[in-house]
Formats: C-alpha cells, sequence, structure tokens
DNA sequence: TGACTATATGCGCAATGACGCATGTAGTTG
DNA sequence: CAACTACATGCGTCATTGCGCATATAGTCA
C-alpha cells in the first residue's frame, strides 16, 4: 500500500453525494417518514404528505430510483416501502447533531 | 400525547434536508475527507483535493455556516477541521448501505 | 507605505431540480 | 367497449447552486 488513502475515486465520491442529495428533499423525508411504519400506497401517502400526487409520484420514482423504497403493484394500487432502513439512521444521525447545535447556540444566547 | 408522532414540522425537515443538502457535493465530501487526519489550511486543502482557490474557499464557507467545520485564522492562514465528527459516521453508514447495493446488483448480474 | 501572500467574494453563466398543469397508461368494473 | 380509478410522465417555468474569472480584503515584511 502506498498511500494509505489515496484520494477517493471521482465515482465513489459521486454516488455517497448522490444519496445524499436524495435525502437533501423535504418532501422526500416527509414520504420516507410516512413509511416508517409499513408500507402504503401512493395516495395514501399524497394524503399523509398534503402533497399533489403528481409530485408524490416523482419523488417516489427518484426514491425507488435510489433504492431506497421497493415498489410492489397489486392491482390499480402501488405499494412503495423503505427498502434500506439505514436511511432512519442516517437521519437520527443528523437529528442528534442538530440538536446538539441547537442546545450550543441556545447557551450561547442565554 | 395524541399522536405518537405528529406531522413533522417544515423547520425540522427542512433543517435535516438542509444538512444532506450540505453533504450532496462532491467537492465538499472530498474537503471533509481531507480533514479527517486533523486542521488544515485552506492552501493545502486546495493542492489535497485539485480544486481552485475561490471554489474550495467557497465550499469552506458553506461548510463553515451549516456548523460542519470551524475556522482558526493564525496569520495569514485560515486553518478548517471538522467541527462535528458525526459527519463520519453519516458517510460511512452511507458507504456501507452502498456497497450492499453494489453487492446485490453483482450477484444479480453474476 | 508598498509589495507580496493567503483567503474571501461579487458577478455572470450554465446546469440541475422541484413544482404545477395537463395528459398518458394500466387495471378494474359495468 | 366505455367509464372510472390509481398512478406515471412530458413540458414549461422558476429558483437554486456550482463554477470560473476577476477583484477585494487582511495580514506580513521590507
Amino acid at each position: 500500500m502506498r498511500k494509505k488513502t489515496r484520494a477517493l475515486s471521482d465515482e465513489a465520491l459521486s454516488l455517497v453525494a448522490r444519496r445524499f442529495a436524495i435525502l437533501s428533499e423535504p418532501m422526500r423525508l416527509r414520504l420516507l417518514h410516512s413509511l416508517v411504519n409499513g408500507e402504503k400506497s401512493v395516495n395514501t401517502l399524497v394524503e399523509s404528505t398534503g402533497g399533489t400526487q403528481a409530485n408524490v409520484s416523482r419523488h417516489l420514482q427518484t426514491l425507488a430510483d435510489a433504492g431506497l423504497v421497493k415498489r410492489r403493484k397489486e392491482g390499480l394500487q402501488v405499494f412503495y416501502s423503505v427498502a434500506d432502513p439505514s436511511i432512519f439512521d442516517l437521519c437520527e444521525l443528523v437529528c442528534g447533531s442538530l440538536e446538539k447545535q441547537l442546545a450550543q447556540r441556545a447557551s450561547i444566547f442565554g
């Protein structure tokens, strides 16, 4: 081994960045959160998130393309479910970090 | 408690999304990776990442605004260091998830 | 003060992505 | 087949953001 940590390959970096980008949209986070207790149909998700049908569908497509959710068709309806539970670990880590930051800021201001 | 998980507030959702957005840029990930072993000056980071000075500076600004890195000025130079090590946990989680996905795809095709 | 170095920033361009609207497609039921 | 439902998608628009270029600022040294 020459360099212990050689320059990260552009591809690897792009993959990781892309994964974070998928999670950088409030509506997609909302959808994932709605799916935390199991699969739901698109219509159910539309109602629980308050988004338009078109927008919800597109975001679900994005999540599915990234492999974060799974699609299951049953008759007229399509059910989506979380394919990669590690997403929630990610969100918890971020939330914890944000809480720490807010707590610090709060202590600064009083 | 009425609803165990009430609709996530827009503000909270935006904060989390914003945090993910910060991490969704390859150059910023590269910068953070360069900082894994301790603080570095902007010039050092320019060299180790291969970016332009202006671009590196701006990305560092973005990371600093988000509270992910700390700024320390010493004479002419400015040293940046990781302020929130949980970032690396995030990246490892994502990498692990991506590896799993790739392994699955590989097994499908071969 | 003036020259030099290290870093930051204003500006313009190009690419990306989210959204709404309308429409397309698949499946069900009569 | 026609009508209906659930979902997907093409298109146009708008806002955001990354980048390069040039320039500004801050600190050092002669």
